[in-house]
DNA sequence: ATACCGACCTGTCAGC
DNA sequence: TGCTGACAGGTCGGTA
């Protein structure tokens, strides 16, 4: 579900919210699917832990954790998946279906985790997590074009590898080729420097905006707070197939691209 | 090493 | 109304 701006608006969120607060209590559901760690790790780390900051690196979401006998150095990592999200809740509130972790709260609130599909991800580290690759908003445009420029992959797929940039899903790629006038199946070393500074700096635009925007809402996402994202009404083509290009009316193509639904202007990008 | 492709899951929606 | 199949914001592992 969420990428990088959608993620992004839920850890700010998250943050206002619960930092400071400590998990008094963890209930973890039966279905192993949803953890990179053991559940045992995962509450132990977690229980009486205080949630110093929530931020986001790449589309996971990190919990810097603290507690009375330990320095800050252990994390807990959420990566949301497609359907993934964090609730604040209050007890009384109903546990909805597929919720597989609960942490309870000394301010007497309940952080849940719910996730239809099972293909989010919790992790608890020692370490400081990085993430796979490179940040997409502070990358500069020089090691940008170093990324791509030996990559065989046609562009659009290259986006989406998470270990090269991360952060960028199949949303944001399809934006941000479309404003830089690049068809998504181009081989990503065919590309010229000028193509790539167009495709870095509208990366960054489409990436900012969005974040201005609280993310994009398709179906279901929605923020910390509940409230929905609205760049889902720039799109200008992720799920416009067969409507006219806002630029030149041309038709936008729907074809797959690296196994994605892709989107792009026939006439507009080369 | 690189690049496709299915698998992993549930829910929703279009078409019959 | 109800069934079937396609599709969905992501990632991983196997295979070519």
């Amino acid at each position: 579900m969420p990428e990088l701006p959608e993620v992004e608006t839920i850890a700010n969120g998250l943050h206002k919210r619960v930092a400071g607060d400590r998990i008094e209590s963890v209930w973890l559901g039966s279905k192993p699917e949803p953890l990179k760690s053991t559940a045992a790790e995962i509450s132990s780390t977690l229980q009486g832990s205080r949630l110093a900051r929530v931020r986001r690196v790449g589309k996971h979401i990190v919990f810097d954790l603290a507690s009375e006998d330990l320095p800050a150095t252990r994390q807990w990592i959420v990566h949301l998946g497609m359907t993934g999200r964090l609730l604040i809740s209050t007890p009384e509130d109903e546990l909805p279906k597929h919720t597989h972790l609960v942490a309870r709260l000394e301010s007497g609130r309940e952080l849940r985790f719910v996730d239809p599909r099972r293909f989010g991800r919790l992790e608890v580290r020692q370490n400081s997590f990085t993430g796979p690759g490179a940040e997409p908003l502070q990358i500069s445009a020089d090691d940008f074009a170093q990324l791509f420029h030996r990559s065989k992959a046609p562009i659009k797929g290259a986006l989406l590898n998470q270990k090269l940039l991360h952060g960028v899903g199949n949303i944001y790629a399809d934006e941000a080729l479309i404003r830089a006038g690049i068809r998504p199946r181009r081989r990503a070393h065919s590309l010229t420097r000028t193509e790539l500074n167009k495709l870095h700096a509208a990366l960054r635009k489409v990436l900012h905006a969005a974040i201005k925007a609280g993310g994009s809402s398709i179906s279901d996402y929605v923020d910390a707070n509940g409230d929905e994202g609205f760049f889902q009404i720039q799109h200008r083509a992720y799920g416009r197939g067969g409507k006219p290009c806002l630029t030149c009316k041309t038709p936008i193509k729907k074809i797959v691209v690296a196994g994605r639904g892709t989107h792009y202007c026939p006439r507009c990008q080369k």
